[in-house]
DNA sequence: ACAATAGTTTCGAATATTCGCAATAATTTA
DNA sequence: TAAATTATTGCGAATATTCGAAACTATTGT
């Protein structure tokens, strides 16, 4: 059994690129189609796919099939809410490098 | 300026490796020094002191020089917070994968 | 069976990350 | 100022990630 820190960088690693996370953003009130993530991302279907198809292997994903189109939803509501503290981390740096530059120009 | 996942991408591939991981789990509970880091860590000075400067660039970690030590602490509580639920997440797909075992064996 | 639609997989090249080793910097003490 | 202690930086090799292009698979309708 691999080391409890390897697992959950795995995790990590999984949600650390920009297009999944506009994914993971997409899929947040609800499962789409990978074609519906296609039209509202502007990529490259194949390149969805692959994006998906890493997140389905780590269980970040599901997947189901409907007929012809297959929908995909988060596998955990946690993994959206550690997605959105990272963001209101990044928020909070934008703004204190605002706050930095505005005291500079006084 | 960058795209925002670009920058929400960053923060988490920053948080996205084993070692790196592990000194927040060592920082969560207040400041430490490299030396005191390098003695439960394990690791090599040279390559804490790089993670340390990689976290250190992107705002996740706070340092401060003492006399000849320096300090370094976690820069905003909401990151320990994220990686806590990655944690959560990555202990709930082992919970599964094991009762998925369980009913095989059955 | 064939074509159309929706999605996946494979491969390879470009790019990025990780880490050991050696050299370097900053501070304190003798 | 020299030595000791603490930490950082630069470099290069090994490894991993990303993504486009082409080929492939699965399902439905004719």
């Amino acid at each position: 059994m691999k080391d409890v820190f390897e697992l959950q960088a795995e995790i990590c690693k999984t949600l650390a690129n920009p297009k999944r996370l506009e994914i993971i953003y997409l899929l947040k009130d609800g499962e789409l189609s990978v074609g519906e993530m296609v039209e509202r991302l502007k990529l490259p279907k194949a390149n969805v796919s692959q994006h998906l198809a890493v997140m389905r292997q780590r269980g970040i994903v599901a997947a189901r099939r409907e007929g012809v189109n297959i929908y995909y939803s988060i596998a955990n509501p946690k993994i959206v809410e550690a997605c959105r503290l990272m963001r209101e981390v990044m928020l909070e740096q934008i703004e204190e490098k605002r706050r930095v530059l505005e005291g500079i120009g006084k």
